[in-house]
DNA sequence: GATGATGTACGAACTAGATAGTACAGTCAA
DNA sequence: TTGACTGTACTATCTAGTTCGTACATCATC
């Protein structure tokens, strides 16, 4: 996939039709990750998403198969795209606290501005992780801030500074939960708490905040009062 | 709702049929509620849940309306059914560090009996909360974590073992978030990290980490490493 | 206390419309 | 001419919701 036809990429050939597979792929799966998101795989409609494209129905089904296999891209893709944009990160050289402190800033910044991404992973959990288990490609994009918080962690315990027995994939967790619980459940916890999550200020407040947990709970002094 | 005819529950009456409207309604709600927690409300099907209850289909629109009747009694029968299993709690009497830990531990515990309370929450999200808005049921039960948190928190501070400024909202949006995401996730993040989060040992080390974190997090003294 | 009217609780069978998926007939470039 | 690509018009099936009707109990009336 993504090979390229390298050598005509020619933007408006002849008078006619424009043969262009790839754009026709990336134009569907788009549409069909934001429908996905919204409405989950079950209440997605393929012909909806049809219309929303520039290509008829029988597209999707040309390119993609079914409805599931469509539905399978869309997550790999979403899984690819966040995994990318995580690449971004740039923490080397920084001390453990500053080091740990951007991450966890990034990673919440980064679960925020990708909502899409946290609603198909929230919709896979309800099924389970069927499709994800069928999806060699997504196991196969390492999780690069497992090796960012590895490395973190360990810089820390070396100079004496974080406490040593704790688990970097733990830590991971920790910081995924804090920071995804924030876009996922945005939604009832607001209503019930009659208070918008949302607000930037608010969003200031949770981010400082679990920046602090992770801190303290890395930090060699125990501080809790026995 | 549930006046119960007084004085005539005749448990079987004549030969033939016993009349039992709340009976039918609560089977119809406990099958219902499964599948939607299962499959979602596009993904569930009305004539499977009739099919499930002892009744016919006819019983489902008869006494919730339609689907989205069904599913909004559902959901508020979720909320309804945690929120009395959290009345349990008693920490009356401990000491501030000794209530927050087990307050802690049983919502992370009571979060992990409760899936299906779990995957309807995250399903009514990917709804952002339509129907939860429309429900003053939900809205009128009051959450006594918050209840809770606020009376420890409070006590530690006066006690001098707590930090003050911190909103007790947010420390019970950290508790959820840590024991909500514990449950919510499993499955993607077992899948990715090859490692079972929901295996007993697993579980215990992060219980024991998300008491930690909460209870270092509201320490005095500040232990993160300038 | 028999008789008929009325209301509640329930079931079987049906319908209209939605929805995933397909058959077939093309078009266009090589 | 071949083969990749694409649109139109379909179909089979599924699904939410309905129509019509029954069984039983209660109540008013004779």
């Amino acid at each position: 996939m993504t090979v390229a036809k390298d050598e005509k990429s020619r933007p408006e050939a002849g008078g006619g039709r424009v043969p262009d597979p790839e754009g026709t792929r990336r134009n569907i799966l788009e549409i069909a990750s934001r429908e996905f998101a919204l409405n989950g795989l079950s209440g997605a409609r393929i012909d909806e998403i049809a219309a929303r494209t520039r290509f008829s129905k029988r597209m999707i089904y040309y390119y993609f198969g079914d409805k599931e296999g469509l539905y399978l891209r869309a997550l790999e893709e979403a899984y690819r795209q966040v995994r990318e944009g995580e690449a971004q990160l740039d923490i080397e050289g920084l001390p453990p606290v500053a080091a740990l402190t951007r991450l966890v800033e990034f990673t919440f910044e980064h679960h925020h501005q990708h909502e899409d991404f946290i609603r198909m992973v929230m919709i896979e959990n309800i099924h389970h992780g069927q499709y994800l288990k069928q999806s060699d490609a997504i196991r196969d994009l390492n999780v690069t801030a497992i090796d960012h918080i590895s490395r973190i962690y360990s810089r820390g315990v070396a100079e004496g500074i974080f406490r040593p027995g704790l688990d970097p994939v733990e830590l991971h967790w920790q910081v995924s939960a804090l920071c995804f619980f924030n876009v996922s459940n945005r939604a009832t916890f607001s209503m019930i708490f009659g208070r918008d999550f949302g607000a930037p200020e608010q969003l200031e407040r949770l981010k400082k905040n679990t920046v602090e947990m992770m801190l303290r709970f890395v930090a060699k002094d125990d501080p809790s009062p026995a």
